[in-house]
DNA sequence: GATGCGAATTGATCTGCATCAAGGTTGCGG
DNA sequence: CCGCAACCTTGATGCAGATCAATTCGCATC
């Protein structure tokens, strides 16, 4: 286990005496819930309204927020490993992370990416499945297991609100099944800048500019494609100006249209 | 639609006055229900087991029964298709059903294959997302889309079950992530027979023989392979004697073992 | 600015699977 | 028993993407 804790920060309870963050439009974003009750920590979290935490009441954040920890994950390290039996889950508040599978002779595949303020885990179940690293620098909530699920039990909501979030995470991987399965090196380069478009920039029409959170290596992983081939489209998509690509991470995308068409989704 | 319904079995009332069968049985298995309140029709039921049925109270199967009717599809029959609306869910009683995703031009990707006594559906969304088509001849139970809304609302038990069945699905859908993204095609031909024997024959530990729910070109739009590379991958693996071969349909394998290893599973 | 190093690009060649093209098998209706 | 159609197998050839092999770029450190 690589997780880096960073001083000062790794315990809710460090946390609490730190200035709160944009107070101000978190109130406005959340007038159904009474701040007065809520722990100060969840104040300035981005879980607390779309995360696993909507779905809970004050007393229980405040019971919640007892056993729960913020930890600060670099770019790069594995913090759940495949097979490794699972004893926390967590909310991911800033960041990307990657789940990641592994065969026995080193082949890997990205089976997912995660982005805040998604829920990271696999309820009922004591063993994960594949391995989580953090693709760029991310900060997660950390929750034992047993107080989640016993909160589960006692809060259909919070169920309800977990169930959402697999089917949503069960259409994204057939959509990828699509991809892997049928789509040519071009098709599945531009899918995957699609999907980076659409979430750093949801509601943007037709021009968008973004960090890629993945190298190379870790695109051509999702895209089960080799590092070069990745490459080669890149450019393929630069000459023919669908992309413009400044600092290998940055990429502007001038006609979203034309990628979603390069991508095959017409 | 091309639904296909048999006189005399299209509906729960006509179904009603037909002899019970295996009662025995199931009176054994379900020693936790009154069987004496529970709806003739679905006393003889798998899905009462297994299905989305076990988690209702007898006197919710009541209800439910009114409003729900039994199906029989032809193989080869498609009766969701992508992209249209959703009215009903339903639970596989016997069969096999494919899930799959079409692109604009015509290249096919099967995304699941469901099983008896698997639910059918997609919860909490307007319109289905790929097209459904029995892949045997399947029989199926059909419920308005309403009726299991307000039944989930009501019943937390069925929101948990439904939510362990979409969290089965996507461990399975992210596995096949793998084989797609990263096998080879005779890893992809003996992973898809590994898939069936675990499901035609799942306490099987060492031989086993089934009869291939899929064709060739079902198998290939599974796998993301051609016909032709799923024939040649079948002769290699028989003349490895990995697998026997009777009918095109029907295959033997006596060491499973050796096929999993096939598969690049160790 | 020079130095060094991992990450990315670019080029040459190879290969696994697709594509194109015949046959072979099975099963059904006449 | 024959002929047709759907399905499967087998063979010959082509090509997209893998593999092998240099560069080149980006960026941090001195």
């Amino acid at each position: 286990m690589q997780i880096n804790s960073h001083p000062g920060e790794l315990t809710m309870i460090n946390i609490i005496s730190q200035p709160r963050i944009r107070n101000d439009t978190m109130d406005t974003l959340s007038s159904r819930i009474q701040n007065g009750d809520v722990p100060a920590v969840c104040r300035s979290c981005e879980a607390r309204h779309g995360g696993v935490c909507s779905a809970l009441t004050p007393a229980q954040l405040v019971e919640l927020s007892k056993h729960s920890s913020r930890r600060t994950i670099d770019a790069g390290t594995e913090f759940i490993g495949q097979g490794e039996s699972i004893s926390s889950y967590s909310n991911i508040l800033k960041g990307v992370v990657k789940l990641s599978k592994v065969m026995a002779d080193g082949r890997q595949q990205i089976v997912g990416l995660q982005f805040a303020p998604d829920f990271m885990g696999r309820p009922f179940l004591g063993e994960s499945r594949m391995a989580a690293e953090a693709a760029i620098d991310t900060e997660i909530c950390v929750f034992p297991r047993r107080a989640i699920e016993r909160l589960i039990a006692e809060t259909p909501g919070l169920e309800h609100l977990l169930h959402s979030q697999a089917l949503k995470e069960l259409d994204e991987a057939r959509d990828w099944m699509l991809t892997l399965g049928r789509k040519t090196a071009q098709e599945k380069v531009a899918s995957f800048l699609a999907l980076i478009a659409s979430h750093s920039d949801p509601e943007a029409e037709e021009k968008s500019m973004f960090e890629l959170p993945l190298s190379r290596a870790d695109i051509a992983d999702f895209l089960g494609l080799t590092i070069e081939t990745v490459s080669r489209q890149m450019t393929k998509l630069r000459k023919e100006g669908i992309i413009q690509i400044e600092n290998n991470r940055h990429v502007t995308v001038p006609d979203l249209g034309r990628l979603v068409a390069a991508a095959g989704n017409d």
